[in-house]
DNA sequence: ACCTGAACACCGTTCAAGT
DNA sequence: ACCTGAACACCGTTCAAGT
């Protein structure tokens, strides 16, 4: 972003919102896998080591540009009926999931430093439109604990087919004797590419079929 | 494991097996986050290059040492009742995923380039349970993928929250001021410690409900 | 207070050179 | 065929030094 040295200790013009901001560009361009802090330095015009004045660490910043993420699913409005606004919220989750590839297993367990992170802001919609269905509380978490791990195990599993350099699936079953050793397997692995939302949703359904509309 | 150097091109009987024995050590050892080749080379008393004669790359070794965990998943005897034996090696693949912080997210969505893998072994495993217990093909492949989504999700939260350096849930949860604000996300994450066990057997029960016992 | 430069301790991977 | 040594292009992090 800048060639020309600047004298040292003079100001660069940084904050903890640009070095955030710098990292969710970065994070875009290159997936959270890729998003390094020697990167965002460079997309900045500025040193690596100087991004420690605004932030603790790479953990903190990966933290935030996520909870950067995540704030922009709640901005745009929600379904009123219960049902439907978990879906929603659900959806729109594992839409961000596949948009940017390694952010959910980044963040999932992560409790964020500082008050009023969407990340809580998300938990707390979901779990309220869950007791506004009629469930108890206990049933609730039991629901958003499933909802959390579908959204995260179909993130990750996407990550990593979408892995440069692998065979394509039809390529590799070959190997497999022609479907004669694991069948129901290999028409698993099988199922059309365009598959990846219907499933998604059909998982989502499946958990959520007890609650009234 | 060594420290007197070997003339170059002298061998040190390094074999595909004992580079991925080596590796299933530092796994053991330091999670397969930690997991790299030059510890997998120094645990054999060798060069990192050297690797490379055995082994096409770390993606290939990883994989590898997984499939070898997962191989031993399957040793011991199953039950013959079908939701019995489903439940059983879920809860097994579930141990391994908390046994080996970070194996999961690296295996799934990897289809293995050689047949026979063990991970293979174990979806047909559970998708044959699952047609044996009455389901139609169709409805296995769902609940196949919500079962395995539910055990990455809750292998990766399970890392991020066992991660060092962070202060407890209680520490975090008291910026939240006494949860008022987010109340039901407050109680979901003040769950007992030791439910996450019982919990993840819950969702489990939740998803084989229907299944005929 | 904020940034630089250099260093440290790590990575995966390649490749000519040796035996 | 198999291993070494050295290199390359990366990492996160620390810290004295400058302004």
């Amino acid at each position: 972003m800048r060639n020309t040295p600047r004298g040292r200790g003079t100001s660069a013009g940084l904050s903890r919102e640009s070095v955030i901001a710098a990292g969710g560009r970065v994070a875009e361009r290159e997936g959270f896998a890729g998003l390094s802090l020697r990167l965002v330095a460079y997309e900045l015009g500025v040193t690596p080591a100087s991004l420690y004045n605004h932030v603790a660490n790479k953990e903190e910043l990966v933290d935030a540009v996520a909870d950067s993420f995540i704030r922009e699913l709640l901005e745009s409005p929600l379904p009123t009926a219960p049902k439907e606004r978990i879906r929603e919220l659900v959806m729109r989750l594992h839409r961000a999931g596949l948009t940017h590839p390694g952010m959910l297993s980044n963040i999932i367990g992560h409790i964020p430093e500082q008050p009023g992170s969407a990340q809580m802001i998300y938990s707390e919609l979901i779990l309220s439109a869950l007791v506004e269905t009629g469930a108890s509380e206990q049933q609730a978490h039991l629901l958003y604990g499933i909802l959390v791990s579908l959204v995260v195990g179909t993130s990750v599993a996407a990550v990593n087919l979408r892995a440069p350099s692998r065979r394509s699936v039809d390529d590799r079953l070959g190997d497999y004797i022609a479907d004669s050793c694991i069948p129901l397997t290999s028409r698993y692995l099988k199922r059309p590419e365009g598959s990846q939302w219907s499933d998604f949703r059909a998982r989502v359904d499946f958990v959520l079929r007890d609650l009234t509309e």
